[in-house]
DNA sequence: GGCTGATAGTTAGCGGCCTAACCAATTCTT
DNA sequence: AAGAATTGGTTAGGCCGCTAACTATCAGCC
């Protein structure tokens, strides 16, 4: 499942050598680009070695992670039901709802999440976490701290401000893309 | 099928209270590894969506461009039967020999490649792109590649190289991990 | 020549991602 | 109050990852 598709990214003269034949090709910025691919993709696989070797997937993962959060946080601010709606983890975890669906199934099934159904709107379903899922987050999220402090350990702190700079820039632009992606990427060309 | 499951980044306040709780979590390194995440995501998105426009997912879309790549160079340099083995194909595009198999099986019934017998070893296949696959690829690369300069271009050149090496070092550091996780995980801790 | 083991490719089955289509419940409109 | 539009959740079917098990071929060794 990784996001990048080559093994062996391309040396920088092969980029030179492919932009003359498609001058659209921007070599420094396709560098960029394919790096950018490879250290999220590497970074990825690492924590999601790790969650597995918990017996989770990354998904369920983020679910559980989603759902501890709000439960945390938003109970002692006043909200009347417990948990989250399944249309509520979709939306922040960026999955279609259908995609929900699926997840809390498994989790269900494997009793980390409990369904409840609201009682003032029909429509909708509370997920919970199980107390086996608080048991489950606090023997495992340790382990996985950890790995993200020493996958980022190369770096010194002032890196990590210019890495996350650097990225934000790119975050922000492309955000902006999505949203008028025909005009923007014409008047660049 | 992001990396990332959160739709919003959490606050660094929030990071700070999270490693009162958890004193293995580490603000500055859980910040830039979630954004890096974020921003492989991005790009990997919009081009995901380019693709997507030109009914190809980015897996075959791997798929033909290693076979492009791969004929071109190769074929000048004394190879005697043309094409990849579905072996070879899997192995620089990081997926399982079985995976591969289902998406040369997809990209033989769109008719982009097909499949022959290796003559000298009965055991192995020849994938090659047809003419289709060429015209194909001719057409779609422009956008491909100014895609991924438009992504690029909030950075400077100066800063693209910067991210690079910054990238690098995490890149490194991590397949360092990937081949002996117990030793270098713990002696971290 | 005929075992044994290694290698290439496929198949079967599962998880998780998607879209599209579908009901049930709510809300808006008139 | 009744029909229309919206919203919440699920289901069905496809693609694409994975592992495990299988077949066919090749290579080595007695």
């Amino acid at each position: 499942m990784p996001h990048l598709f080559i093994k062996d990214l391309p040396r920088y003269e092969c980029l030179l050598k492919a932009s003359k034949q498609f001058p659209e090709l921007d070599p420094s910025a396709c560098e960029a680009f394919l790096h950018l691919l490879r250290a999220g993709d590497e970074v990825f696989l690492a924590t999601e070695q790790n969650l597995n070797e918990n017996s989770i997937s990354h998904g369920r993962f983020g679910v559980l992670m989603l759902l501890a959060q709000n439960c945390d946080e938003d109970c002692g601010a006043g909200r009347e039901s417990p948990g989250m709606t399944p249309a509520e983890l979709a939306d922040n975890a960026r999955v279609t709802r259908a995609t929900m669906t699926g997840l809390v199934d498994n989790l269900e099934r494997d009793g980390l999440v409990s369904r409840t159904a609201d009682t003032h709107d029909r429509r909708m379903m509370r997920i919970c976490l199980t107390p086996r899922a608080h048991e489950f987050l606090e023997k495992m999220l340790p382990g996985h701290f950890q790995l993200m402090s020493t996958l980022m350990s190369p770096l010194s702190e002032s890196e990590r401000k210019t890495l996350v700079k650097l990225l934000n820039k790119i975050v922000q632009h492309a955000s902006s893309l999505a949203k008028a992606p025909a005009e923007t990427a014409g008047s660049v060309a």
